[in-house]
DNA sequence: TAAAGTGTATGATGCAAGTAATACAGTTGA
DNA sequence: TCAACTGTATTACTTGCATCATACACTTTA
């Protein structure tokens, strides 16, 4: 957990791109059912945020009920093959379908996509 | 000019959805070099927003010189090959980078993505 | 000419989101 | 025991968005 694999953008709030950050270590398996969280205070520090954020980081990976914080013990990933699936679709399918529709609306055919997409791949 | 397919969304503000809207037309060749825009005030009433917000479209997209209102005359489309050029790479290829550089974070193969574009694109 | 419409500007308000700074009660560990 | 750490809660501040209400000078039109 160094974090260097995480840069900010402009946008969407810092603490929704840090939940979608572990999100996709949870998806690609970086974070594994039982893994322990840096406390918040640790984590504020590490991110260079207020701990507030993390709380809100935090709060809403629990309400997702992708961790878990039992009283007295560590942060932990928590996680089913429910989720897993529900993050697969929230990371790739529901990105996807956004993605077509948009360049659909900008009648960018299919065939004209992809070969974009392949350009830009191994950039 | 019915606006019948401009449906909002929570992802943005108002305002730059609707700015974005309009460039989708113009990309499309919905509007073209010339073409009249409504007066602010026929188009707040139209969409259902407040004059103030129309103001805010409306000059963001003079900023970018896509439309102009020369003094004592209507408002009008004014556009370059380069001002296309520019709104394709925004509402196209950047879109593209953008897509491809979230997937390729979950870990998904170039393959993969293109199936899954593939099913979505007839739905 | 008078009324209606135009672009433009501005001040005020409500509201929510995002972040910051503290505080508190409990636990742990040296 | 007591200092350090923990999760949690709360208050406050700033900013951005959308709206409302006007206002002004100018043009068009009936």
């Amino acid at each position: 957990m160094n974090f260097q694999d995480l840069k900010f953008n402009e946008d969407s709030p810092i603490y929704l791109q840090v939940v979608r950050y572990f999100k996709r270590k949870i998806l690609i398996g970086e974070l594994q059912n039982g893994d322990e969280l840096p406390s918040r205070r640790i984590m504020a520090t590490t991110m260079g945020l207020n701990l507030t954020t993390i709380q809100k980081i935090y709060k809403q990976l629990e309400d997702e009920r992708l961790i878990d914080t039992q009283p007295n013990s560590k942060t932990t990933v928590s996680i089913t093959k429910e989720d897993l699936a529900r993050i697969e679709n929230e990371l790739i399918r529901d990105r996807v379908i956004k993605f077509v529709d948009e360049l659909r609306e900008c009648n960018v055919s299919r065939e004209k996509a992809i070969t974009i997409i392949n350009e830009e791949w191994n950039k």
